[in-house]
DNA sequence: AATATTTTTTAGACTAGACTAAATTTTATT
DNA sequence: AATAAAATTTAGTCTAGTCTAAAAAATATT
């Protein structure tokens, strides 16, 4: 049993509010455990003292529930808010890498900018023009309209076992240097991946992609990689 | 003999910086004079006052030349600045009618938003996009990478002949309403247009769009319609 | 040339969002 | 249970951008 939000949110946020909700929402992480101070300021790189301000701000609003020395949970609303922005940070992430040639690398920090452009149709637009994708460059899944997001059931490539067959779903590292490594190898979405070989030692991996000869990585990398059985 | 500015434009100015600069340009307008800070006031829908404290600043950043009580005219790198500005507006205009289904009556204010997005290559890539236009949806010309303007020699419509030919190439009023109007005429950009009378007592025209049937328009419609001839 | 009007600038105050330093509350350790 | 450490909040300050009211400069009118 859970709410729905039916309100509308498509209300007068700042940027910087905007911003608040959404680091909110991934430090929950569907985890129904209270955010902290401490935790909003280190994701915001901002101080302590700032991020309480902020609180009491969204608190008013109705955008979190927030007790003192406690934490904050995010309202239905906020909720709601954050899941839209996050929409729109996928969807634009995917609009510059299916449609103006951006590498998966370089799309990020641009569509933090973009996520704050405020027009419904514009994101109804962009979404029917990629003809509704599911998920964005990096594997991870667009919240639609109403901010229902598919939980995609995967497992990183480190735990899986010598022989099996996988298929790549995403990333745990979304930094540049990261998906880049990964953009001179063969591993992308969707990639066929089968365990050739595991060392005991270090636990790195010899993987191959279909029907391409074999390659090392290591536990590090396979740590990042997130794949579903096939 | 005019001086070109080869400084790099891309330096960090607040989203307030540049509309100040943007109306700065606009309101001189290809003429030589100084702007005042009344003017600038009025574009901007704000204070006097305000206008003065960021007078102050831009001047400190070298943008614009300042005068107290005098005026104020862009230096080239503020020009430049304006132009790069005004250039991501009218493609951004550009991308949404030509990709995303928008009339050209509902794209103004939200590339008022996007023409703030920081990414020269989001620019580049757009640009490449919509396969390097060179006007926007309402026929006025989009600067190029470095700020040259293709200047074209229109006249209002109300200013030719009977009998005369022209193309549609511009509006002059730019308002929602205005546009609407147009949508439901066959009056487009790119429109061939013969005026087949004149009513000498309110200047009202006869016109005929192509081999279409000729129709009515208000002297007031003609001076905002822009046309070159054929 | 003197005076009135308009335009522009200055002075002082406000808000959002940030910061530092100090106070308070909670949590951990003895 | 007392004390130490860590986390959080409060208090006070700062900047960007806005405002109103008053002062100063420029322009128009007599
Ligand atoms: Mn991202
Ligand atoms: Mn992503
Ligand atoms: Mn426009
Ligand atoms: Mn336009």
């Amino acid at each position: 049993m859970f709410y729905i939000c039916t309100e509308n949110i498509n209300t007068m946020n700042s940027l910087t509010e905007e911003n608040y909700l959404k680091a909110i929402y991934k430090l929950v992480d569907g985890e129904k455990v209270a955010v902290t101070t401490n935790a909003i300021a280190e994701k915001m790189n901002t101080k302590a003292a700032s991020v309480t301000d902020m609180l009491k701000k969204l608190s008013d609003k109705k955008l979190i529930n927030y007790e003192k020395y406690y934490g904050v949970k995010l309202t239905a609303k906020g909720e709601k808010i954050a899941l839209n922005i996050i929409r729109k940070h996928r969807l634009w992430e995917m609009f510059l890498v299916e449609k103006l040639e951006f590498g998966w690398d370089e799309v990020h920090e641009l569509a933090e900018q973009l996520e704050h452009i405020n027009s419904e149709k514009l994101v109804a637009q962009i979404d029917k023009f990629l003809d509704y994708p599911k998920v964005d460059p990096h594997g991870d899944p667009i919240p639609d309209s109403n901010g229902k997001l598919q939980i995609q059931k995967s497992a990183l490539l480190s735990t899986f076992k010598k022989n099996e067959v996988c298929m790549m779903t995403g990333v745990v590292d979304h930094s540049p240097s990261f998906l880049q490594y990964l953009a001179k190898t063969e591993l992308t979405l969707g990639s066929s991946i089968r365990i050739s070989d595991i060392n005991d030692f270090d636990r790195s991996l010899q993987i191959a992609i279909g029907k391409g000869k074999p390659f090392f990585i290591s536990n590090e990398v396979a740590k990042n990689i997130l794949a579903s059985v096939k």
